[in-house]
DNA sequence: TCGCATATTTAGTTGCGTCTAATTTATGTT
DNA sequence: AACATAAATTAGACGCAACTAAATATGCGA
């Protein structure tokens, strides 16, 4: 049974290998800690045969590892998707919640709450939910901002989490499923011009643009 | 903001003050502590104006700590409802983790889930589920083994929420809601003899008895 | 009212998870 | 290849919440 300091810090090394390497300071950095608190961590989750670690060398995740990595993330996007779609909660409200009801210790809740939730597939910010099995299907996502002028596209997913840029794509109408047209792409800065599902038409920045994902 | 651990303390004082007093050493049992590590922690929520305590004269609630004791009371409820009305727990497997739920901290998760739930009054066991404004409904409950022979009655609620005994009710059919009659009572050992509603008669010693409750 | 059993509190220790400060390792520049 | 800088680790300390053992208060029975 893990703590709830070793369940984040696995679910920070699972997270940040996605993206290459799990470094001590970036896991430190996620977890709003130090650097040395990460290398105990590191240290006891590697006794515990979760993680392979060695000093100076980096991080891996066992078999073990991931498999309770996954299942923490199968029941974050679960209590996610409860809580936008039953709750009534807005997308970008969720997270900090979601974190919390992540470590609730309780197979049978999580295999229920999958089953009242329909078995979704994808959470409210379209990123896959791993089935109870650990399977998780990779999908590949294109962000807005590398598409053709002219090409036609509807947002599957958003690859940042953070409330204020959730809460703008709300108020743009741009949420999961929102359908756009680039309408042009300026040379100097690589912002968008785009033509939402509305009919209006928006500029947005290239950061914006890297954020929002298409299938 | 409050700990688990005082949190848990917190409402440990509220449910033995509900029945008496609340001993040091209740509490402890209570908890799966020992009596030490409960005065210091009784000490540190007197320090934050959660308890009236003075050493060896016994402990109250202030108003605050029985609004906060309240509010825990009424997130385990709500959870154990949501639980078994929605994802189809037993009602003799919601306590532990109802135990863990009622402890994230999310106002508006709690009055959501309220809303989700149509505003319950009474949870699985029967227990009355404080209002947001922390208003809980006094309810007069009588044991079944207070009746008179011939009496009818209607199970309202149970007094003892340990998973052998709730089992036990379920398989006898003896849940919330269930009608029956007592036929006789034995001299001897109190025991009762109890006609259901679907016509069985059955026998219900006097601590069985003691801890089904009606209206 | 005294003395003793019991309940409670205090004192001192432990494990966990964090911190800061000091040290060690890795790496990239010249 | 040597060294400066950045990254990571180790060492030592702290707060929290638990424990055991020792001390102290309460209150009941003789």
């Amino acid at each position: 049974m893990l703590t709830r300091a070793e369940e984040d810090h696995l679910k920070a090394v699972h997270r940040l290998l996605e993206d290459g390497i799990a470094s001590t300071n970036a896991i430190a950095e996620r977890l709003n800690t130090k650097a040395s608190s990460v290398t105990v961590m590191l240290q006891k989750l590697t006794e515990k045969g979760l993680l392979n670690y060695q000093p100076y060398k980096g991080v891996t995740l066992t078999r073990k590892g991931r498999e309770q990595a996954v299942a923490l993330v199968r029941k974050h996007r679960l209590w996610e998707t409860f809580l936008v779609e039953r709750l009534g909660f807005g997308w970008d409200e969720v997270h900090e919640v979601a974190e919390q009801l992540e470590h609730i210790q309780s197979s049978k809740l999580v295999d229920k709450l999958d089953d009242f939730l329909g078995h979704p597939s994808f959470d409210p910010h379209g990123d896959p939910i791993p089935g109870r099995n650990g399977a998780l299907k990779v999908v590949h996502f294109k962000a807005l901002a590398a598409l053709a002028v002219g090409a036609k596209a509807t947002v599957a997913a958003v690859g940042e989490h953070s409330r204020d840029f959730l809460r703008f794509l709300s108020e743009q109408e741009l949420g999961i499923g929102a359908k756009l047209q680039v309408l042009g792409r300026n040379a100097f800065d690589g912002s968008l011009s785009v033509k939402t599902g509305d009919g209006r038409t928006i500029q947005l920045s290239h950061a914006t643009a890297e954020h929002i994902l298409i299938r």
